[in-house]
DNA sequence: AATTTGCGAAACCAATTAGTTGCGCATATA
DNA sequence: TATATGCGCAACTAATTGGTTTCGCAAATT
């Protein structure tokens, strides 16, 4: 299935089980144990993740390993880069002067 | 009403919306001829960015102009910054090189 | 003064989402 | 061989989403 990675990061329990796999490989179970839900409720949260390629599986008897894949990310980067400038600019940092005067 | 900016951004009509912005202010009927729905389904897009400040409003008479304020954007800059020393990383390049020579 | 225009809000609807429980199957372990 | 474990899948459910149409109101235009 396509699937849109913008669409996939919107659930901060997607977004929380990414940082757990940046850091290392993890089955599902493992991954299930920082969680309050049930491991087939995150098995659903890795397939959304599997199926726009932001995880890659590794088979180890009957356990998966699930790794992270940087490279799909790199999306949603290109996608930030319009307001990289616009960060950057004078006109914003002078709008943040002037809004913490203010205060 | 709380809202998350990866939440708003998840939709590609609101992406959109926020590319057009980024260029220069807009009232809901001048965004809406951009895009096949009705003004008032724009008009809750709207809403939904307006709530997580990614935009800002100035009223002139019966109109309204909505502008893109940026700054609520770097939120998602800083969840991605955990990804970026992965993107630089001489292993990652190795890997892109390899998965070249497969194809 | 009457009409048109720009807008947000409300009510409704179909589709999707994020969760649940129950299941079957393959692989380990006793 | 019998049992326990790791996993994905299917069926179901309540809540949310993205769209529609209808409406009311204030501001502009005639």
């Amino acid at each position: 299935m396509r699937r849109d990675v913008f669409q996939a990061i919107a659930d901060p329990t997607r977004r929380a089980i990414i940082t757990l796999l940046a850091v290392s490989a993890m089955t599902p179970n493992a991954i299930a144990e920082h969680f309050e839900t049930s491991r087939q409720a995150i098995s659903k949260h890795i397939k959304i993740l599997n199926e726009c390629s932001l995880l890659e599986q590794k088979q180890s008897g009957r356990e998966i390993y699930y790794h992270f894949n940087p490279e799909k990310m790199k999306e949603v980067d290109v996608w930030m880069e319009q307001f990289r400038k616009m960060w950057e600019s004078r006109f914003d940092q002078l709008d943040e002067i002037l809004k913490n005067r203010k205060n």
